[in-house]
DNA sequence: TTGTAGGCGTTATCAG
DNA sequence: CTGATAACGCCTACAA
């Protein structure tokens, strides 16, 4: 393999010129670039981005933290290879590789060290959840000032770099929806509490409720865990008061899935159903029989703008790796949900 | 940031000490060794992976090379997921961190450079094609001793390093199945043929009917792209002629239930539906209605497997990262499919 | 068992 | 506009 200095003597210029020539800096005389770049080209020469980023101390990689996927699926894939997209396809336009990390199941997340070890520049966090260990962790990425974006989650109270949809309103859009159509007894099987995103739907159906002049009946607030298995368990409670209930609206498609299958299992037809309404509008509500009703949010989009806040703000690729912005330079903006309407609840 | 030396002082011995220590290499005196350790703790040192890299001239990174995600969504996220798991899990074990990459439509990848500019020690490719210009990128690599290989895609005549389940066998079962119960008017909706994967399913299914004395009808075999849609396109021939088709079985899950929604499409009734064998056994299998027999393939094993093999095999990790091994080293085996029941399938 | 010193391939600064 | 040259932080013979 072709070192640099070969190019350098093949186009008879130091080395130092073929690094400037080769990473556009500094002028250059017209003639100089094209002996260098010919050289180049003919000696196969390729850089070491390895040597590159110690020179530099940085080491042009964009971290992505994805959550633990147990067996049961409480993630959707959908939503994660949407999301890595969306930030992958951006990040390369950028110029910077994707270094992905599996959060493990016990073990807190040192994130700062990733930082420290230079392993990456800056970090896009996804599936994160609202306990101590997690807060603390990106307190101190916060502290340390390093560069890192929260996705899907927010921290009350803090100011990190965070991009999510406005799940406050998808899930009004929901209720709306089919209180509009007349249905009264709206069933919400919603996720656990300590994601901020299952605190919003709540908020979300309490005030498309309100607005309907409802409240949300306690009894009907089911929770699961977002996983398939935990809305078919939801389901025999549904099944049981079928007759107090003539809506479900479940917080996101698996767990809807999941409480369509646990009432078929418990032989009720489709024709008896209750009008179900999911979330996420991922590839499931598309092949669900019927097809499922559902709140889509933009998670390809999510990725990509995650990626640009980090490197606008000039938290990459400039010089100083400093502190993030204020908490006033990055006022919480919700990309837009929107409802897609499909047959599973459309009035029979 | 506490720098190496700073430890070495506050430990009173060299710098090449404290690396030992931190590296576990050498024979070292046990109180020198805790005096490093302490004093590397008080000072919250943490080596940076950038210098280790250069050092080493190795960037601990293992490469994984997506294919380009269309909107039309050909290739399932449950697919790749489940082995980015497997592979990311393994990839941890042996403390390489996963480089993730996604393949663009138009450009043909070049594979080699990622070597060259050492971002990679390693790398998994998915989704490959058989076509020229990946060809020529894999065979670059092999000519160049770059450890590399290849997922659910299949070379022939080429001695790539490949991890591959048995496609062969789990199509055989799934006709088995059908043609057990007695089914003999067998549709198959297969994928394109530029993928190794479609052929061998093809070559299972005729080994199936061959041993049930059948062959597979010309008529009957149709092509889809594996996404969806082109499984409801496959409907509308198979509902013209559905009184020649008792049952289906499609190369993936996503055309089978596609084919079953292009049949509901069209009013006809589950009950005269013909029985349906899938292929991943995705989630979607399961979400189905009615959950689709499908035949599973350990994709997280598989990722597993990828890793072990690279890792393994001395390819990475070791001093020589010269020739990866000879073919004979590398016999193509297969991981087992398994056939999963449900009632998509059962004579009713 | 430990210290010394050379080298890894770039970038960046400073003269010229 | 271009050429020297000093870092960059760590690993690893080699020497002691």
């Amino acid at each position: 393999m072709a070192s640099r200095k070969e190019v350098a003597d093949l186009a008879g210029v130091s080395e130092a010129t073929v690094s400037r020539v080769l990473n556009g800096v500094g002028p250059i005389k017209e003639e100089t670039r094209r002996k260098v770049l010919e050289a180049s080209e003919k000696l196969g020469y390729v850089p070491s981005a390895i040597a590159r980023s110690f020179a530099r101390s940085k080491s042009g990689n964009l971290g992505v933290v994805l959550p633990y996927v147990p067996k049961a699926h409480l993630f959707s894939a959908y939503f994660f290879s949407e999301m890595l997209s969306g930030i992958g396809n951006k990040a390369r336009d950028s110029g910077m590789d994707l270094l992905v990390m599996f959060r493990s199941p016990g073990e807190v997340m040192n994130y700062a060290d990733l930082f420290r070890r230079q392993k990456v520049d800056a970090c896009i966090i996804l599936g994160a959840k609202d306990d101590h260990g997690e807060l603390a962790a990106m307190q101190q990425l916060q502290e340390e000032g390093h560069p890192f974006c929260v996705m899907n989650q927010h921290f009350a109270g803090e100011s990190f770099l965070e991009v999510d949809a406005d799940h406050v309103e998808g899930s009004r859009l929901a209720v709306h929806h089919l209180t509009e159509q007349g249905y009264r007894k709206i069933a919400f099987l919603n996720g656990p509490d300590s994601y901020s995103n299952s605190q919003e739907r709540l908020l979300g159906v309490q005030i498309g409720l309100k607005e309907a002049g409802m409240e949300l009946d306690p009894d009907l607030l089911l929770e699961g865990n977002y996983s398939r298995r935990s809305g078919v368990e939801a389901a025999a409670t549904i099944a049981a008061r079928l007759d107090e209930i003539d809506a479900v609206f479940a917080a996101n498609d698996r767990m809807a899935i999941g409480v369509m299958h646990g009432l078929r299992e418990r032989g009720i037809e489709v024709q008896n159903f209750p009008a179900f309404v999911g979330y996420d509008d991922s590839d499931a509500a598309e092949m669900s029989v019927p097809p499922l009703t559902s709140v889509r949010v933009p998670f390809y989009e999510m990725g990509e703008l995650a990626v640009s806040k980090l490197i606008h703000g000039s938290l990459v690729g400039s010089a100083s790796t400093e502190a993030s912005g204020s908490p006033s330079e990055w006022p919480r903006e919700l990309l837009p949900t929107e409802l897609i309407i499909r047959a599973s609840s459309i009035r029979k």
